[in-house]
DNA sequence: TGACTTTTAGCACGACCGTTCTATTTTAGG
DNA sequence: CCTAAAATAGAACGGTCGTGCTAAAAGTCA
């Protein structure tokens, strides 16, 4: 982790205030000048690390599922398979939109939004993030139906499908009233969703 | 419906482009500029209809919200009391999305995000309206527990939770993969929901 | 039809956008 | 330490942003 040159060391600082900042207003909403002020750079110092806004949403995004993999997934591989290792990957996706450094909630979700008709590098990694989260999720169960922890008969897509739509219900339903409430709720929903799995 | 002047003709006409714009774009990627081209008007008369740009935006949500209650609640008052009514709003709620005046899916998705972290009166708007349509959809589940078509101890509040994130999760999930796969999947959510809040 | 109001266009403004170019400073290695 | 390379700053570009101001055009009604 740590950076080779100065020029990494400041691209990475650079990279965090950015992710934060875009969780914020937006990875379209997110500007040069904006951003290099709040890291204390000149506009063109901080722009010569990414040549184009679009290498640097790019790049935010590659930040992000870093931080995704190493806080959400990898833990969870060092729980047993089956369904603890699926209670443990929901568990650090709500921990995850509740980071310090995510100050607007889950940049995914962010970004699934204002990439929604923008083709591009960008929305690709994107999507390709996304694909690959709900095949870990699926993946997960499935193992835990090898397991006997869940049903034979289990869809795992739709289970991962279920999982995925709670927690970005809960993303936004945590502005709109009392967010531990909103907490409680989506924790209740992952439970009934966890136990209609088990049972045969 | 009929317009008594030309004005409220034209600023009508205006609200319709500039939403389906906005869910496109966003609400703080519309531009008046182009808003204008799009309706073939000069930048400052358009502007003249709504002063500033924050006005516009609380007029596109004014105008989503007008057609969601005309589209979605307003039709499943019509039906009976009780399940058949929860799940005429379920039904209208997807057929809304698939709007042909939402090219870029749910208005009120979209504000959510870019509303998020901008206090102000287009945010106090959509919260307001989420709100409203929670308590909606709570109330209609409260109904069905009066009628008995849902069991008494149901939790209607978090019905509503949850349907909700079904919903949201719809929308996403349909941009990532097979949208007809995601609008099943989001059909077959709702279908356990509503199976589990019949069962005694 | 004529007078009056409403609606629209044209133009300009300061600010900030993403990006490029050049010059200067800082870093890294022999 | 000196030098070549890497990192940063400064200034400027054409555009577009939201928003005023003023004048022309269109609509409304006695």
């Amino acid at each position: 982790m740590v950076a080779a040159t100065k020029g990494e060391e400041t691209r990475s600082a650079v990279l965090g205030s950015a992710l934060s900042l875009a969780t914020q207003v937006g990875l379209e909403g997110l500007t040069i000048g904006k951003l290099a002020d709040h890291v204390g750079m000149s506009k063109s110092g901080l722009f010569a690390h990414f040549s184009s806004k679009e290498n640097l949403q790019v790049a935010i995004l590659e930040e992000a599922v870093a931080r995704f993999v190493a806080l959400v997934v990898m833990p969870a591989l060092k729980k047993a398979r089956g369904e603890p290792r699926v209670r443990a990957l929901v568990d650090n996706w709500l921990l995850w939109s509740k980071q310090e450094f995510l100050p607007g909630g889950c940049i995914f979700v962010v970004a699934g939004v204002d990439l929604d008709d923008r083709p591009g590098p960008a929305r690709d990694r994107f999507v390709a993030s996304q694909k690959d989260w709900l095949a870990t999720l699926a993946n997960a169960a499935r193992i835990a139906v090898e397991e006997k922890h869940f049903r034979k008969d289990l869809d795992c897509e739709q289970l991962a499908h279920e999982l995925y739509s709670i927690a970005y219900g809960y993303h936004y339903l945590r502005r709109i009233g009392d967010p531990a409430r909103a907490e409680k709720r989506a924790r209740t929903a992952f439970e009934r969703i966890l136990t209609d799995a088990r049972a045969s």
